[in-house]
DNA sequence: TTGACACATCAAGATTCCTTGATACATTAG
DNA sequence: CTAATGTATCAAGGAATCTTGATGTGTCAA
């Protein structure tokens, strides 16, 4: 049994994957990509014309999503189909969860500050 | 009774308001003073303690947060409270839900492209 | 009243991010 | 083989964002 490390507080949050996945959602055009996949896979033709986007700025959003491993993608001859990542809609759903505060512990007021 | 506009789908999300309150969630010292707010509220200067942030830079983000609807503040002679904003996080919930895929409608796979 | 303190705001520079247009690459059609 | 198509990448400029240090403002203590 290995000695606990002061196990007073629920786990914390992993602030650097919250925040890489937080700014991958920050943009409106993203979300826009992510709201078309919700119902299946699209090729980029599609999402171009989903999004009235230019091509080379889509493919820019594209790669960032990626990156944040919120879509992935799958060649097919020329084309190029973008799925959403299941986990990492989980990944993103736990963490906002884990961020919700807790019931009955909100309303503490500090009766005083800094000792 | 009003004709309804095609609802075929799930309402859509606000995508302006969803990127907002991710915008403010993308940034680790953000995130860290979320997660030090979970417990209830906080003075800026356990904040600052708290992160180890320089105090002007500690509110600037207080002020990006307070501007998504994230936290709020009150004042008490020299010092300012904190707290999280417990609709806004919930709305944030309730936008990742709906993002999230829908058993079933996910592994759709396209058969051809572009018609 | 004066000085110390808590916090907010501002200005300037550094950095990151986004958009656009050009170009490159792979695949398919002719 | 050649031309057209779908997509990715690159370079350059502009815009937004972040950091830092300085200054401003209100409040409390002496």
């Amino acid at each position: 049994m290995v000695a606990s490390t002061s196990p007073r507080r629920p786990p914390a949050v992993d602030l650097s994957r919250l925040a890489r996945l937080c700014h991958a959602m920050s943009d409106e055009t993203r979300l826009g990509v992510l709201e078309s996949l919700r119902f299946g896979e699209r090729c980029v033709c599609d999402l171009q014309s989903d999004l009235d986007v230019a091509q080379s700025r889509l493919s820019f959003h594209l790669k960032v999503l990626r990156d944040a491993g919120l879509v992935i993608d799958r060649r097919d001859g020329r084309w190029a189909y973008y799925a959403l990542t299941p986990q990492a809609i989980e990944e993103l759903h736990d963490l906002v969860v884990t961020l919700r505060p807790r019931p009955g512990t909100l309303p503490i007021l500090q009766e005083g500050c800094c000792g």
